[in-house]
DNA sequence: CATCGATGAATGGCGATTCATTCACGAAAG
DNA sequence: CTTTCGTGAATGAATCGCCATTCATCGATG
């Protein structure tokens, strides 16, 4: 085993983490032993303890650099749609995609995330919120634009958008033969929305 | 404290039932000890397992019993509605109405059922699937009447509508001090979604 | 040789589960 | 009516395994 000097550059450190990504979403974080992630990611036990103040760090590094990653990703993204509309399309359809590239990270992000709230007594998920926000701020866009309804009310409908959205990745994630592709969904699921957010004028309809 | 005769009527297995849905919406599973719900519940450690086959057992007969309590209940309100479109709205409002019935119980079941799918190898939440599909049906329901859109895919959207409102109940119940009532909440998922779900035609929109 | 990241065996505590014992009651006997 | 058993629910202290965390030690590097 080759000596990489100091530090690494992070590089053992981030192995680690998508090692702690892949065993949390096969059993969950309770049912996670460290001394597995360790094996993992070819360190010892003790070597974890060297990047992280102890396992609930560990989880909570974990939601708050992978969610920071996906908030600046998304951000990227959605700002390219040339409306309110057009990026909500893009919001759903990269949120669902995110289960081709990043399936562990989804199920790790959406199941324990649900729950650290409660079990991590003073944990506050700052980059879920900033995500949420991303996609109230779309609403908010549309609503301005005169493309969504003005009495929308934002702050209920941003979480609901994004909680069909997370039971349908939730969906796919428990399902090993899964029906459709999770583009099925998002277009399903952005077509009842979208004719149901719009403005009711016949014209407002097309994507 | 006065002995009521072997069995109770199952009076003490309920006494259980009720602690551990306290104690887990607290604290979620993992962090409850079985001694705290023994004292919760007023009996020993040991008489839990009189009742339940151990710790894993005592929440899945509280997902099956309580779960299958709230089958029999909306099925019973939702046959109440005029049509699919009244069925839908009484749907989500009694969904909203659970948190003020039993918020502890909703925390429990949205919370855990989520994860114990996984930790529990072969755990299948029948009761759930039963809960889903009488929200599929409804959905059926109003492609049959014309009410929705005859191509609406009902497996995606009632995944998609019972994930929405789980988040807005999860909303609530993580937050100590909410900004408006459940009904709300849902009265605008249901104006949003519904608008969404009918035929596009003007006088479908009435409630 | 001094430094420092890495190691992994040992530790310590926790908490689910067990089980020997207690207790309350009804039945049977006197 | 009182006493004596037998039964099975209930108890809760003790057990036992598990696993997060520690730390004495190692060895590479400069």
């Amino acid at each position: 085993m080759p000596r990489r000097g100091p530090n690494d550059g992070g590089e053992k450190r981030n192995r680690i983490l998508r090692a702690a990504i892949r065993i949390f979403s096969q059993k969950g974080f309770f049912n996670s032993k460290v001394s597995e992630i360790a094996r993992a990611s070819g360190v010892a036990d003790g070597t974890i303890y060297l990047y992280f103040k102890n396992k609930d760090d560990l989880l909570i590094s974990l939601f708050e650099e992978k969610m920071g990653e996906m908030v600046a990703d998304v951000r990227q993204r959605t700002a390219a749609g040339e409306n309110a509309f057009a990026k909500l399309r893009i919001f759903m359809d990269n949120h669902m995609g995110l289960l081709e590239r990043e399936a562990g990270l989804v199920e790790v992000l959406m199941v324990e995330l649900r729950q650290s709230n409660k079990f991590l007594k003073d944990y506050v998920p700052v980059k879920f919120f900033e995500y949420l926000e991303v996609l109230g701020g779309i609403l908010e866009e549309g609503k301005r634009q005169g493309i969504f309804r003005p009495d929308l009310n934002v702050s209920v409908m941003r979480r609901a958008i994004f909680g069909a959205l997370d039971e349908l990745c939730l969906t796919y994630v428990l399902s090993k033969k899964p029906k459709y592709h999770p583009s099925v969904s998002s277009a399903e699921l952005f077509r009842v929305f979208a004719e149901g957010l719009c403005v009711p004028r016949p014209d407002a309809a097309g994507v």
